[in-house]
DNA sequence: TTTATTTGTGTATTGAGTACACAAATAAAA
DNA sequence: TTTTATTTGTGTACTCAATACACAAATAAA
């Protein structure tokens, strides 16, 4: 089956940028390297494409290997392909990443590959070209959330506004007003408030939202602005 | 120098979206498949990443090979990776779209790969999968082109405003009105208005503008609404 | 019962986007 | 040479969205 006889084939990885947002602060799993070279490292979750599955196949069966989670969001971000990014052999990295719900995150499973929990800001030093995989991931993230509601996916089913506040302030790493958030927020049709009341993150207590899964579904591709100014901070 | 020695290695190619537009419409630029399988059919300009290239540098071959063009925009779009889509053997495909100025393109170097260009809306059926390719690509251009000055580079050095909003109008597929168009584009101060005019195009002739290649640098990234209604144009 | 903390809400102002029409230039035709 | 046809270039009023900004309500903890 070999037909492209003289052809040069080379190795190919998925490299996944997983995000998750605890409540305060952005943050990105990352897993101890189980093997040389690098062995030890703090690196992302990765591994070769297998013959018989694609890409999307490749990138969901590393999620799940690491989180025990399906069907999370997973978007497809860049292709690093630089000679010489890995040492050994040369290696093609299709990098994709997740946002996940940390919640639904078990702890437990990461004790394997020595996962943790590290803010974007103090990402420490990664493998190979990874630093570069998680500042493009950082730079879409911001981008595509200016305009388009997917840090919804962050979040339990059950969320808060001050929680969703508290979650673009940290993505954007901007002060909002909250009575202009409230109102933009609303105006979008995309929630539904519920008649119970978060009562742990406060005195008072905060009404939680769900996603209205139509509407979000519908306008999931329109631009919406969700934070003032979105051009002064995506830089 | 082989240490991955039990994964499988894959073909990895790389294909070009080629834009351009001929003063009326956005065309593609496709050529003749030459060899097999598949050969003389419709194809995107494409070829094999070579062992000592990386991704960008085989992207700037490939255009190159086609185009005899260089240092012309070339953004990298997606990775295509289903399993079945090269019926021959496995081969992983990088895309990239470019944008040239048509004018510059050497009709005469199109001969030996017979190429040709189409309309956007009138693309013949393509091979493989690239007609999701081509898809996507159209979806990137029109997604970016709504907020961002790429389109500039399908124009030449010296363009007419006249010109500029044909191309907005062709890109999007919609009228745009001439005055809010020249009062938005202007407002950017992307533009420096030239002492001489087009007298080709029309009785009265219109001015000729250039890039102000400063401040085209310095707000590529910011978000500028070029059309109106980005929302219902995008899909 | 007092205090401290966090939630929830409204209005006035500014600025950007939008709709809309006519005069100026000139090549081509009469 | 005059007329006609075509295309360029420009201004204003209106609407709506984005923004700045402050205080009362709720309640757990002291």
């Amino acid at each position: 089956m070999q037909k492209y006889s003289k052809q040069t084939r080379l190795l190919l990885a998925v490299d996944c940028i997983i995000f998750g947002f605890d409540g305060d602060t952005l943050k990105i799993l990352l897993i101890k390297r189980s093997f040389e070279p690098q062995k030890d490292n703090w690196s992302l979750m990765g591994g070769f494409v297998q013959p018989k599955e694609s890409l999307d196949q490749a990138a969901n069966r590393i999620l799940k290997q690491l989180t025990e989670l399906q069907g999370v969001y997973l978007e497809q971000l860049h292709t690093f392909g630089n000679t010489k990014r890995d040492p050994i052999e040369r290696t093609v990295s299709v990098t994709y990443f997740a946002l996940i719900d940390i919640n639904k995150y078990q702890t437990q499973l990461s004790k394997d590959y020595h996962a943790e929990w590290f803010p974007l800001k103090r990402v420490p030093k990664l493998i190979f070209d990874q630093q570069e995989m998680v500042e493009a991931a950082k730079k879409r993230i911001r981008y595509k959330a200016a305009m388009h509601p997917i840090l919804f996916e962050l979040l339990p089913g059950k969320f808060t506004l001050p929680q969703l506040q508290t979650l673009y302030e940290s993505v954007f790493n901007t002060p909002i007003d909250k009575r202009n958030f409230s109102k933009r927020v609303l105006a979008t049709g995309l929630l539904i408030k519920q008649n119970d009341k978060d009562k742990a993150g406060s005195k008072r207590g905060a009404y939680y939202y769900q996603l209205n899964m139509q509407n979000y579904y519908a306008k999931f591709q329109a631009f919406m602005n969700f934070i003032p100014n979105p051009d002064s901070l995506l830089h």
